[in-house]
DNA sequence: AAAATAGTTAAGTGGTCACTTCACCATTCG
DNA sequence: CGAATGGTGAAGTGACCACTTAACTATTTT
């Protein structure tokens, strides 16, 4: 279910916004409070937290309200998957690259 | 050059089209034209173009015209960019997460 | 209880984005 | 040569996006 073009999606679409992603940034050092998340940003609280509805609905980040403040984390599965996607395209690449380099060293041998 | 936060905003937001990613998955098994890479794709072969330009300024694509025809490639070095950018904010979480592990197996000894 | 804190929601706005069509250039084929 | 192929550039359009303000709810502090 990580998989599926729609997920993918949603989580290349929200890591494209530089906003998001120093979220994530943040995120990455630890929780931290939709308030938190928003301190280093010059924007609005409420940009902030439709910031953060968008990186929710992606999967990447997921949150708990306890009593006024709302703490949110990271979810690696879903950093893993958008990481996942970007390497088996490039790991294809390269396997095809070293296929060429051995036929064209083959080639070599028997000119 | 290629971790400035320009250049990642380039490249996030590329990939976060779905006619884009399914360029750069064709990209990954290999060489095309532009046309090749417009064929599977419901929309006008301008829209490629302006996709591909897209994918150029981003640094993930490059291509060269030869005679009338141009064509494209993947930059493995781009995509690796991108792949670098996730896998450190995941890891960062990850170490975050032994060491708190770590601290409550101490603290649990202790008890 | 009053005031401060933390967050939520809705509506509006300006800008960007994906796409279209159409006119066009350059190269290759018959 | 003329026709077909492969691609390019400009202008327009509707949808979407990031953001704002403002009014509001729920919780905690004093």
């Amino acid at each position: 279910m990580l998989h599926d073009p729609a997920q993918l999606d949603l989580m290349f679409q929200a890591l494209a916004d530089p906003a998001r992603r120093q979220m994530v940034e943040r995120l990455s050092r630890g929780p931290a409070s939709v308030s938190q998340l928003a301190e280093p940003l010059a924007m609005s609280l409420s940009a902030v937290v439709q910031h953060l509805n968008v990186l929710e609905a992606s999967g990447l980040v997921s949150s708990e309200k306890l009593g006024r403040v709302r703490t949110c984390r990271i979810e690696p599965k879903a950093l893993r998957a958008a990481e996942h996607w970007i390497n088996e395209r490039r790991l294809a690449w390269e396997r095809r690259l070293d296929r060429l380099g051995d036929f064209l060293a083959e080639t070599k041998d028997e000119s």
